[in-house]
DNA sequence: CATATATTCAACCCATTAGTTGAATTAACG
DNA sequence: CGTTAATTCAACTAATGGGTTGAATATATG
């Protein structure tokens, strides 16, 4: 379950993947272009697109004997939409500690009002 | 660079770590619950909730034999700004193009208001 | 103490990943 | 047409990941 959540996150693993999609939003680019930053060889790039394109986070137009790649952030809305709502979760359980700390310690054994 | 981030994306890329998540959600829990609802071993299990550790992600209590295991979202907060960024990048991004197909489509050659 | 419980450790297996190099493919260009 | 350029393909290596099993390590408990 939730396969397109494992790609994305699989692709975000990489630092540089995340070095090339922050590359793509300055627009689209050569994989020669997006390749030159690195020290590696350009089949490694390739490979690094091709996760990228398979998570969907890429698009690629073919134009002549160059590919033209260009972002798509669309999957990252999930990805986005998972980690913060951990985020806010997390906030609120902090909220309610910290008003429950501060109800039962000055003033103990008084009912504490709901965080938020 | 950004170490942290390689760990938590991958942390969160595999969907037997992010189910541990969920169930940790729940509150505290030892190694044999958090193993119980799924069909692996507890080595297995083992191996996962120590790579949510190295993340961050999970923070344990040894109580005599029993280890338990609580959430820490904190590291997500880095993931969540990071993907975030990019879903309000291409956002903005899709806005401006809308504005401008409309403004140039209709009333072609005028001068198109700036988005947001 | 002897035994059962909770968990990890160690050694393995197999699949995947990140990288390399050299050849193949396709397209542009004088 | 022949050469140069852009990119992928194929084959290989080394490291990592996710899983297993069986033994080891503590810790409770009758």
């Amino acid at each position: 379950m939730n396969h397109s959540l494992d790609r994305t996150f699989a692709a975000l693993a990489d630092p540089t993947r995340r070095a090339l999609l922050s590359q793509l939003r300055t627009g689209a680019a050569t994989v020669s272009e997006l390749a030159a930053p690195f020290d590696l060889s350009l089949a490694a790039i390739s490979k690094h697109l091709r996760v990228l394109e398979g998570a969907g986070l890429l698009q690629r137009e073919v134009r002549g004997r160059e590919h033209h790649c260009s972002l798509d952030a669309t999957p990252l809305a999930a990805a986005a939409d998972f980690t913060t709502e951990y985020v806010r979760f997390w906030e609120d359980r902090l909220d309610s500690l910290e008003t429950y700390l501060r109800n039962s310690s000055s003033k103990p054994r008084k009912k504490r009002r709901s965080a938020r």
